[in-house]
DNA sequence: TACAATGTAACCGTTGAAATTACATCTTGA
DNA sequence: TCAAGATGTAATTTCAACGGTTACATTGTA
């Protein structure tokens, strides 16, 4: 089971905003280089929105991106697009056995240590922002000419 | 996205394997202490057999851990059970625009930062064994008495 | 040989992702 | 003012995966 590739096409998102500055970015332009329908666009626009990482202009259209590059964490961008604040990472099965000694405490021995995996993952993704993806991105493009 | 309940429903498993180590292991049994019905649990079981980890016995039935419980990490069952081994934790959107310079450099600048994050998640993962929840569990039922 | 168990195919219902269509709403320039 | 171009969003569709269920062949042993 893999998480989904909404995390991926926001990231995609914010570099095409700030690698075309110069341009009004709109959810046409991105769908086209990301390769999907502008309505996937919009919808996710609205999640990065509601977390308050970018400003849309409706009617005029356009997205500006409301801090530095350097501030916006993958763990942001996960959090925005992919999660449900009510659900753990790692799912578990609902109707164990509380008749059962194993049945009754596997859940609660459980919660801990994966928690831990989870902030383990989270950690790791507060650790990479947008301008890491910014200069790798740049870089390769200089490469190419 | 959540990771399946598969991996859960596995770590219970071996805890009622170990836990109830005098009783012959059927999978009806740990259908009934999971809540689940009894072919998830032999379709679960072929992947624990396949990774090499419990041995099933045809006919007479039964089921037991081929190594000690220490030597067994949520890492090990999570390949097992959870993990295929071509795809990655995170998924990519498959249609970049090519013509794009964002476009067709985004994937390779994203590998190597997501695979990290899912690097750290097994690192974590590898770091707790089966050992550490048959201790947990065996503390919380001496608790109930 | 009966029985109790696993192995496995086949099918179903549900859920979520992603895509798509359609249309209301908004902003601005002509 | 109003047409054009953009966002906001509801509704629908398709598809895949999960989890569940039934059914039955196969296996080992008392």
């Amino acid at each position: 089971m893999q998480i989904s590739s909404r995390f991926t096409m926001a990231i995609h998102m914010f570099a095409c905003i700030d690698t075309f500055q110069d341009m009004k970015m709109t959810s046409d332009f991105m769908a086209g280089s990301i390769g999907t329908n502008p309505v996937i666009i919009r919808k996710l626009l609205q999640q990065l929105k509601a977390a308050g990482l970018v400003e849309v202009s409706r009617g005029t259209g356009g997205v500006t991106i409301t801090r530095p590059l350097n501030e916006i964490t993958f763990l942001d961008i996960y959090n925005a697009v992919e999660c449900n604040p009510d659900e753990a990472l790692f799912r578990f099965h609902e109707n164990p056995n509380q008749k059962c000694p194993v049945g009754r405490n596997i859940h609660h021995v459980l919660d801990d240590k994966l928690s831990a995996v989870q902030k383990a993952m989270e950690k790791e993704l507060a650790g990479i922002t947008l301008a890491d993806v910014k200069n790798d991105i740049s870089i390769r493009i200089a490469e190419e000419q």
